[in-house]
DNA sequence: TGAAATGTTGGGGCG
DNA sequence: ACGCCCCAACATTTC
C-alpha cells in the first residue's frame, strides 16, 4: 500500500525539466522544504516531433551529469527515467507517498497538455502538481488593455519595463534531504543521448565552445558582463567577434534563469544604454514563449493565414546544400558550418542564412526550423518557431517579406575584414577582403592566387542575387493574388 | 534587426 | 558671368 500523500512529512517529486539548475529554483525551493526525490524524465514519445533534437541531447547528457554532480553534493540522487511522464510520475508519486509533483511552467504546448493530464492523474489520487513560473513574466499575466495578448513587440517590451525589475533570484538550498530512490533508474549513458559509435563523432567540436552546466552558464555569464556588454549594441551584429553572450542553450536549459541574468546585467557596471540593448534581446525571448503560450500551432503553421498560399517550391538538392554550408555565398556557408560545427550559430547569421532559404530558394520556413531543431544546442520551441516565421513575414510582427537581405551586403557589413568567413570557410580564407564576399566577382588572376577554383574548390552562388530577390517578390505577389 | 529604385539638390565643369 | 548639364550625395519611396 503506498503512504498516505496528506501527511505533512511525506516527501515531494522535484521534476526536471528545462530547468537544470539549483540557484533561483522556485520548484526546488518549494520541494526542499521536506523530504525530496528529484527526477527527470527523458519523454521523447510525449514530444513527438519536438523530442529534443541531436545536437540538444548532447548538450542534456552533459547537463544532466553536472546537475547529478550537484544534487549530490547536497546530499540527494537524481533518479534517471526513460518513457512516458504521464505513466512514470503518478507511478513514482505512489510508490514513493509523495504529496506533491513539484516543476516549472513549460510552454510547448504538447508539454502544456501532458501536465494537465498528470495533474488530473495526480489529483486522483489525493496529490498535487504544483507549476512554477520562472519567466521575466507570466504569459497570461502580460495582456494588453483589452485584456488579449500582445502581438507586437514594442508594446508587449514596454509593459514588461513597467513592471520594474523582476523578483530577486532564489539562492539554491544548503542541503536537500533526500528520499531513497526506487528501483527502476537508469544510468545516463543508458539515455543514450550521445552519438551512436558508427555515426562520425559530429560533436567532437562542440566541448570546444561550451560547457553545460550551471558553472558553465555562471561563466559565460561572467565572460559576457566582464568582456563584451558594454560594447554589446555593436557588438552583437560582428560574428567574427565574441560580441553576444553566447547564454541562450544555457537559458534554454535552464541551467540559468532569465531573472538571474536579468540582475547581473542590472549590477553590471556597463553603460546603462548598452544594457537596456541587451535586456530587450532577452525580452524578445519572452516574447516568443508569448506568442507560443498564446498560438500552440506556432512551430507548424503561419500565424498570417495567408502565408498558407505562399508558393514554396520544395527543393531537397538546395536544401542540402544550405544544410551543408555549399550555396555559394560565403556569410551564408560560414554560418551553416558554424552551426554544423559548433551546434550554434551567430544570431545575425541566423537572420542571413535564413533569408536565404525561405527567400532566394523559396524553401518552405518549417524545413529550415527542423534542420535548426536539430543541429541547435539551443533549440527552444518558442524561440526557433517565432523567429522562423519572422523571417519568412508569417509571423506575429514579422519583418515584411520584401525585406530581402543581400548577402553579400551583409556580409561585407558586419563582417568587413573576414575573420568569420576565414574561421569557416577556410578554402576561401586567402582571397583579400575585397573579393571575400564576392568570390565570384573576383579576378581570374586573384582568384588563382588565392587558390581558389569555382565550381571544384567553392561553389558558384547557388542562385543569382538579384534573380533570386526578384523571383521572391513574384512569389510574394502570387500569394496575395491567391489569397485574394 | 534591408535593399533597390526613384527623386531632389547643389557644386562644379564647361561652352 | 551665366546657363546648362552632369552626377555625386543624400532623401524618399517602393518592394
Amino acid at each position: 500500500m503506498s503512504a498516505s500523500p496528506s501527511s505533512s512529512a511525506s516527501p515531494a517529486i522535484l521534476w526536471f525539466r528545462n530547468d537544470l539548475r539549483l540557484e533561483d529554483n522556485a520548484a526546488l525551493h518549494a520541494a526542499s522544504e521536506g523530504k525530496t526525490l528529484p527526477v527527470y524524465v527523458l519523454d521523447d514519445e510525449a514530444a513527438g516531433r519536438w523530442a529534443v533534437g541531436a545536437a540538444g541531447r548532447w548538450w542534456l547528457h552533459h547537463s544532466l551529469k553536472a546537475l547529478a554532480e550537484a544534487l549530490r553534493r547536497l546530499g540527494s540522487g537524481l533518479l534517471l527515467l526513460r518513457g512516458r511522464a504521464e505513466t512514470l510520475i503518478p507511478q513514482l508519486a505512489r510508490e514513493i507517498g509523495a504529496a506533491a509533483v513539484h516543476a516549472a511552467t513549460l510552454a510547448a504546448p504538447w508539454a502544456r497538455q501532458r501536465d494537465a493530464a498528470i495533474a488530473k492523474a495526480l489529483q486522483a489520487g489525493g496529490r498535487r502538481l504544483e507549476l512554477h513560473d520562472s519567466s521575466l513574466v507570466r504569459p497570461d499575466v502580460v495582456v494588453t488593455g483589452q485584456g488579449k495578448p500582445y502581438s507586437v513587440y514594442t508594446p508587449f517590451a514596454r509593459a514588461v519595463m513597467k513592471l520594474g525589475d523582476p523578483p530577486p533570484p532564489i539562492p539554491a538550498p544548503r542541503r536537500l534531504d533526500g528520499v531513497k530512490a526506487p528501483t527502476g533508474g537508469i544510468s545516463l549513458d543508458d539515455l543514450a543521448l550521445l552519438p551512436r559509435r558508427p555515426e562520425p563523432d559530429w560533436a567532437a567540436g562542440f566541448s570546444s565552445l561550451w560547457q553545460p552546466g550551471e558553472a558553465g552558464a555562471r561563466d559565460q555569464l561572467q565572460r559576457f558582463l566582464n568582456d563584451a556588454l558594454a560594447e554589446y549594441p555593436d557588438g552583437r551584429n560582428r560574428p567574427g567577434e565574441d560580441g553576444s553572450s553566447r547564454l541562450s542553450p544555457h537559458l534554454h536549459w535552464g541551467e540559468i534563469s532569465a531573472r538571474q541574468v536579468w540582475h547581473a546585467v542590472r549590477e553590471s557596471e556597463a553603460p546603462a544604454s548598452a544594457a537596456d540593448t541587451f535586456l530587450k534581446e532577452i525580452i524578445w525571448r519572452e516574447f516568443s514563449h508569448n506568442i507560443l503560450w498564446h498560438h500552440p500551432g506556432l512551430p507548424e503553421a503561419p500565424l498570417r493565414p495567408e502565408y498558407t498560399q505562399f508558393p514554396y517550391n520544395r527543393n531537397i538538392e538546395a536544401q542540402r546544400a544550405w544544410q551543408r554550408g555549399r550555396t555559394g555565398y560565403p556569410i551564408v556557408d560560414a554560418g551553416m558550418r558554424q552551426l554544423w560545427r559548433l551546434g550554434w550559430m551567430h544570431n545575425r547569421v541566423r537572420m542571413i542564412v535564413a533569408s536565404l532559404f525561405v527567400k532566394h530558394l523559396l524553401q518552405p520556413w518549417q524545413d529550415g526550423e527542423a534542420w535548426f531543431w536539430d543541429t541547435l544546442v539551443d533549440a527552444d520551441l518558442g524561440n526557433n518557431s517565432f523567429n522562423w516565421q519572422w523571417v519568412a513575414g508569417s509571423g506575429a510582427d514579422a519583418s515584411p517579406f520584401f525585406r530581402i537581405f543581400n548577402p553579400v551586403l551583409q556580409g561585407e557589413k558586419f563582417d568587413p575584414k573576414g575573420e568569420y568567413v576565414r574561421t569557416f570557410v577556410p578554402e576561401l580564407a586567402q582571397l583579400p577582403d575585397r573579393w571575400l564576399h564576392r568570390p565570384w566577382e573576383a579576378p581570374a588572376e586573384v582568384l588563382r592566387e588565392a587558390g581558389v577554383t569555382l565550381g571544384e574548390t567553392y561553389p558558384e552562388p547557388i542562385v543569382d542575387h538579384a534573380t533570386g530577390r526578384a523571383r521572391a517578390l513574384e512569389a510574394l505577389a502570387a500569394m496575395k493574388a491567391r489569397a485574394g
